[in-house]
DNA sequence: CTGAAAGCGCTTACAG
DNA sequence: CTGAAAGCGCTTACAG
């Protein structure tokens, strides 16, 4: 039994007869090959049993269709949806996605950019926000395209495609207030963006005329049991607040657990409200009102920046998505 | 302002005194060039801020260092803490990792498998079971190197790395007996891999002296909100279970929040178990007992399996990782 | 320990 | 619509 070495382009020429590019051309651009040759390689292909060899493919095209994507984790992660949709969409274009983590820490994402560099990536996607200014230089020194997901700085890195964090959170705050609450109570995850939204949500409560919330920050990445000792650390205020503002909808699931075990009826005793409307949110007793992104139309936006740059058209370079507020049972 | 290309290998060597052969294996294996020599290179690297050119490098050594993970979705996976753990761990060694999400829907699973192959990844990682025998000679004839997690077929396709779900589902039914519960009453997602573990249950049970347990089906993937729709399907029963066997930490989650809501104490009047030792399992109130899976340990596994590989020497077909259960509170 | 040379498997002007 | 040829940027026997 003699090992066969995987059929080429030119296996798959010389069995339909014509010359290695024309079954190129017939693999990336079918329509512009005579139907009748077109016919013969699909023939051949099958016949021989070919696989393109992509990377062989990248070298020789300068495009290697592979995008980056660098998240802080995905074991707990909010992006989750968006890189499911990104992952998704990207891959109904012909592109596979290169998943890498960076924690939160900034030496493991210039490690990972350099990967990214390194297997020439058409595009690099970051989710969160980069704040080192030597890294977002270096990046655009690069010339690579470099997607900013959710983040929607004022200056992007090169184009982004989010939402603004503060606006976010200024929405909150009028929606609250027009709900009725007074003494809001923020659970603040230690990430730049959700200070953003913070900072948004006490600014537009201050000049509505509200007294500024209080605070607790806790770790990132945020989830379950922090918002039940989230609950607990409400004992050590001075005041009790009427609605906690969560980070994320898992610390809102998990002081809502906290507190009913408590005996605190949501939201007739106390209201709380989530952030990224993850399907959890919806299914929740109560259901928690939270704040959506949209993923979906993030990943079509990217994907669209991707093709336009491909093909030498320019691009936005902030493409703003918004969030809607999804009012539901907990506050 | 003139675009530059980036520099090459050559330009290196060039800058370096030395030729590119040289600059090739500083890179790929330091240990073989002269120290001095070594130091030129890299201070030529530094000078040039030269960016090795992966996809080159996998073309001509006949080794990309990219793995493929096909998972069936990250949204609200059971592997996320594994796939994690994977990407960290292979990361560490030079690897990236292609994500791509196959569902659940065989198609799909083909066209990402051909796209992998097409990539000349180094391996691709299945998580799941791959029913179909076709897929599954399709990728034994390929000649890759096919890591199959979590689930342990009797015969894998190429080697699997994982635990038995049969022998997850016979352990926690002697647990549960051990205990003292006499009634359990089953929550099963329809995949492959949560009915052996059901079918390793209900054997077990029976075995035991257990009355065959009372079931019921739930689409894929699980989550909190089927926990909740299940805790009200039991009304359906002729007789009330005394411990909900769920088959994932979600789905109990949810049915402990939805028992709670409806005044019926966890465990006290009806105990819960989950599957895959979520962080939130640990977190809940109550506690859940769960099944744990140590993603890390897998991780780890499949490096080994890599790097075997890559050095031509023999692996074992099956490793068995196990699994253990994590008794709390809620069961 | 190092170099010259062939080759990995494609794509893409260029020419017809 | 199709072909011949150069080139993408590396790695790796082979030789010294």
């Amino acid at each position: 039994m003699t090992v066969q070495r995987s059929p080429r382009l030119e296996d798959v020429a010389g069995a339909a007869g014509v010359s290695p590019a024309t079954v190129s051309r017939f693999l990336n651009n079918p329509s512009i090959v005579a139907p009748a040759t077109g016919e013969r390689i699909r023939a051949a292909i099958e016949a021989t049993g070919y696989v393109p060899n992509l990377t062989a493919g990248a070298l020789a095209g300068g495009r290697s269709r592979l995008i980056a994507a660098l998240v802080p984790d995905i074991a707990q992660s909010i992006f989750n949806d968006t890189m499911e949709a990104m992952i998704d969409v990207l891959a109904s274009d012909g592109n596979s996605v290169m998943l890498a983590l960076t924690g939160s820490d900034n030496h493991r994402l210039l490690t990972e950019i350099h990967t990214a560099l390194a297997r020439r990536v058409d595009a690099i996607i970051l989710t969160g926000i980069v704040g080192d200014p030597e890294t977002r230089d270096r990046l655009r020194a690069q010339g690579v395209t470099v997607i900013e997901t959710w983040g929607l700085p004022d200056d992007p890195i090169d184009v982004a495609v989010g939402f603004s964090h503060r606006s976010a959170g200024q929405e909150l705050a009028r929606f609250l207030r027009g709900r009725g609450y007074r003494r809001p109570h923020l659970v603040v995850p230690c990430s730049v963006r959700s200070e953003r939204r913070a900072e948004g949500f006490a600014a537009q409560w201050v000049s509505d005329g509200g007294a500024p919330p209080s605070r607790l920050e806790v770790n990132v990445p945020s989830h379950f049991g922090q918002g039940r000792l989230s609950f607990r650390a409400l004992a050590d205020l001075p005041e009790q607040p009427d609605v906690v503002v969560c980070g994320s909808d898992w610390i809102a699931q998990g002081l809502i657990v906290e507190a009913q075990a408590a005996g605190v009826r949501v939201p007739d005793r106390l209201a709380v409200t989530g952030f990224g409307n993850l399907r959890m949110a919806g299914d929740m007793r109560p259901t928690i009102t939270s704040v959506d992104v949209d993923g979906g139309r993030i990943a079509r936006e990217v994907l669209r920046v991707l093709q336009a740059r491909a093909a030498g058209e320019p691009v936005e370079r902030r493409i703003d998505v918004g969030t809607r507020i999804i009012a539901r049972e907990s506050a």
